[in-house]
DNA sequence: CGGAAATGCTAAATCGATTTAGTCGCAAGC
DNA sequence: GCTTGCGACTAAATCGATTTAGCATTTCCG
């Protein structure tokens, strides 16, 4: 049972309540007593011992201790918040553990992890600013308030940023406003007349941009300006609410342009439901950052951030600042990619 | 640089390199040179020194040192391979957060995280055997090597295996023989007569036993042998390729039973391909393991695991087994969830 | 010229767990 | 009676980094 609000119980909270010594309890956590033949009484009172104070074995001294000194340990991070999807992040980790079994050997090891944290609480993360977690870290989906804190302070180890630009990091971005202007001259190539684009009504930075670039495309086009919808979330659910009111109130719409893959699938369905063909009375293109887009029927046009080459840039870029620690932050745009399919 | 095969550079190595204590070296690595008031000229050998011997520092030591004694650190692990899709686990993840932001307080911290292992090589993992790095972990897309290790060793922390059925551990498992009897029963119900199933050629435990099922009632229910179509993967052109292959050829289908959904949105392409409908000339039942079935296009029905249960059983077990350190592993079973959806 | 203040650094303790090299009694053996 | 051996344990070193307290010098100022 954990004990309120006590110190925690080390070995040697434990020796002293039975009566013994740090060793001997430690024997006894590594289930060694046999061969070092301690007493079985007193196995037994340590165990009870253990089971009674709740003991729960401090990780940091245990791998210190355990870590053989010939090796050299990188421990590697990945950090994302909750609130974002996992598919980047995956490709992201699959990536990095391929380069570090690359270099993993006899004095050379890694650990890649992925934590997350709560979305504008970036900076609760323990162990960050103390560089006592990871020797290096890529850090992505970071919110406005995250960015401020990455932007207050360096931190003093090897930090790659996804998809944010912070000037005293190392940066790889995608180029939302040529993704958005991509965008909206497809559908307007299409003879789409009543461009609309769908969006989370909390717009991150990326998306406020390309929805932003897709306008300006359409207005410096066309002279008109394109409709926005906003759904409320990120999910398929909210993209069909969002487009069916839309569709709905009789508002015209002939190519839609979605800024994230979930939305474009609800979208779909409104537009199915609503008697509308994709792509001959609604084009729809989408950005890619759906695993399955290709599956989508019809499947789904996109213009978005080419993920392999951004997955690749940025991996390569946390490898190379622990072995070369630049001293000077570099930012790299990844050119958008454009896959056309069945919907536009 | 790193040195080759030299030993790890410490604060030691630099201090002896450049000549000061190591006190000296950790003050300039944490930039406290300025309040210290070490000379600017040997806080820039040292900046040399560490440049040049390539030091990377110890995560190990450093948590131990920058820990806060009074609280109690908690270390959790989600394990599972790289091979496996991530969107259960990221499931876990989040619900394993919001367990521990419910007890995390003055005293008490968590961290979790999530560590990917090759599959087969879960043994490889540093940490695993001597309990260094993590007090609890949920172990999940394991293959039958991985098994074959756990069985062999009894972890000495808390361990919930998830989908994989180990006697010496706390295991929450789905029920595929149930899934696949379900499945099959849903299909003939709806007039099936020419049942297939779609499975990846490469089996896992799970998959095998849903197929094996669903033949098995086919068998019982008509007398007649269901077909059996094996998609080289698991990604949906792997489904589609092989559905293709198998209506091309001719061969019988108004009813399909796909093993993951990510082969059912292939089998789906394949269908309407074939000029065929779903459900009225092919009904489709899937599993339930992807985000979006219910905007498949038709909302695909789904007989598979309760993913909401698992993941809630199998994060309930951990803390469980971290605060009552149980003696006796349990097996937990969860019962199949039914999705009717249009598919079928 | 003497004392105070500033400068530039180091020794040693610390974090928590593990392990090596003993220590201390007691019984058995010669 | 003295050694040997064993049973049951402990003291102290160790892992690597950080920090606190403090020790020499040198400089400043009246």
């Amino acid at each position: 049972m954990a004990r309120g609000e006590k110190r925690p119980v080390t070995v040697h909270t434990i020796a002293k309540h039975v009566g013994v010594s740090p060793s001997a309890v430690s024997t006894v956590l590594a289930n060694r007593h046999e061969e070092r033949r301690l007493a079985p009484a007193t196995v037994e009172k340590i165990r009870a011992a253990v089971r009674e104070l709740g003991y729960v074995p401090n990780i940091a001294a245990r791998r210190l201790r355990a870590h053989d000194p010939e090796v050299h340990h990188h421990e590697l991070g990945i950090l994302t918040s909750f609130e974002a999807p996992v598919f980047l992040v995956s490709r992201v980790l699959r990536q990095v553990q391929r380069l570090a079994d690359a270099r993993t050997g006899a004095g050379r090891r890694y650990s890649i992890s992925i934590e997350m944290f709560h979305a504008g609480r970036l900076r609760a993360m323990p162990g960050l600013l103390n560089a006592s977690r990871f020797n290096g870290v890529i850090v992505t989906n970071t919110v406005p308030e995250d960015d401020a804190f990455l932007a207050g302070t360096t931190l003093p180890y090897a930090v790659v940023v996804l998809g944010r630009r912070l000037p005293n990091y190392c940066c790889v971005l995608d180029t939302p406003g040529e993704i958005g202007r991509k965008a909206a001259e497809i559908l307007l190539k299409g003879d789409c007349r009543s461009p609309v684009v769908l969006t989370p009504a909390l717009l991150t930075q990326s998306t406020a941009e390309r929805a932003e670039a897709f306008c300006a495309t359409v207005r410096a086009e066309t002279g008109r300006e394109a409709a926005r919808v906003a759904a409320l979330g990120f999910t398929p659910a909210n993209g069909a609410e969002a487009l069916r009111a839309h569709l709905g109130a009789g508002r015209r719409c002939d190519g839609l342009y979605a800024v994230t893959d979930s939305l474009a699938l609800g979208a779909y369905q409104a537009i199915k439901d609503a008697g509308r063909r994709i792509p001959k009375d609604i084009a729809v293109v989408g950005v890619g950052d759906h695993e399955h887009a290709d599956f989508f029927d019809p499947p789904l046009t996109c213009v978005g951030p080419s993920n392999d080459t951004i997955v690749e840039q940025v991996v390569t870029q946390l490898f190379y600042l622990m072995t070369h620690r630049r001293v000077k932050p570099v930012e790299i745009f990844v050119p958008p990619s454009v896959v056309r399919r069945a919907s536009a």
